[in-house]
DNA sequence: GCATAAGATGACTTGAAGGTCATATACTCT
DNA sequence: AGAGTATATGACCTTCAAGTCATCTTATGC
């Protein structure tokens, strides 16, 4: 599971991408995803210190991606945000597990692992634009969806990291 | 990935189930699995309170386990303990993640959440405790191992959650 | 019953993540 | 230049997991 602050960057930087461009103010995000505002400036600033987001002061400023959407990977925002995931540790979170001295959980682990950060890498915020963006019209057009349905909708265009 | 507490627990326990009955002072099991001393008795009590391990004080006391190692799951610790992964939170943290209202990773995350719960409950303290054995025996033997053969003396039998 | 050996318990400390707030800085428009 | 609008930045607060420590309680053996 990634750190909260990584799950903030990804809703908003996503939420950025689907303004295509025009620049959106830290309030609008804020405002539209519920991540607090002071704590997202901080988060906005470190993400454009990487260069992921171009920022602008002043009057018709705001964020910006600093790239393609297309181009900005969930792992170059693990990675910018210094996550935790990143880090290694194994499950049981003991310090001396590696695969010369394996914990019992290590093979399981390291799999496991594996499919994450392939998951990170396989998907942008082109695809988690696309995705929240079909899933609120497909919200508007059935009032009463199913289960089912709402999976459905997730699961057209976001990679599963296959295996 | 669970929290460092389990983690202790899950070691622990596993190096008195090795003891086959005999009770292990917190003294021994802090010294020979690194575990701050104070702290895992802590553990210790909680994990009693649970019924996972009977503990005895006095002259020729210690801590054996509540019931057949083969019948404690890593699951069951992960319960005692109440560890975070168990309680839900979706990859990216937010809490308005469900099946109704998906953020972009839940499908991804239900997944791995699921093979992972299994793999708590597929394998037990008899599991970890014959890896722990092995691999100590399997140390002795090679001196020189290569990382192969340290993955496989792993690999043997601890079971993988299946797909 | 006393000495000793063990776990039990609660108060306290520490460090990192998350979050707030006041103020500084940079930009635009008139 | 000055007013107004934005982000930048650092000091601070809060919460929680992890860890320490002193003291209490319960057991055994003489």
């Amino acid at each position: 599971m990634l750190s909260q602050t990584t799950g903030y960057a990804v809703l908003a930087l996503g939420f950025v991408a689907e303004a295509q461009g025009r620049p959106l103010l830290v309030k609008e995000i804020s405002e539209a995803t519920g991540i607090p505002r002071s704590y997202l400036a901080k988060i906005v600033n470190q993400l454009s210190r990487k260069g992921l987001v171009a920022t602008q002061r002043g009057i018709g400023g705001g964020v910006t991606l600093g790239r393609p959407a297309a181009k900005i990977t969930l792992y170059d925002i693990c990675s910018a945000l210094d996550d935790p995931l990143l880090k290694g540790g194994c499950m049981l979170g003991t310090a001396e597990c590696s695969d010369e001295r394996a914990c019992p959980a290590h093979s399981f682990w390291s799999t496991h692992r594996d499919r994450q950060i392939r998951f990170l890498h396989e998907n942008n915020l082109a695809d988690v634009a696309a995705f929240e963006s079909r899933q609120r019209k497909t919200r508007l057009r059935e009032t009463r969806r199913t289960k089912k349905a709402a999976e459905e909708a997730g699961r057209v265009r976001f990679k599963e990291a296959s295996q």
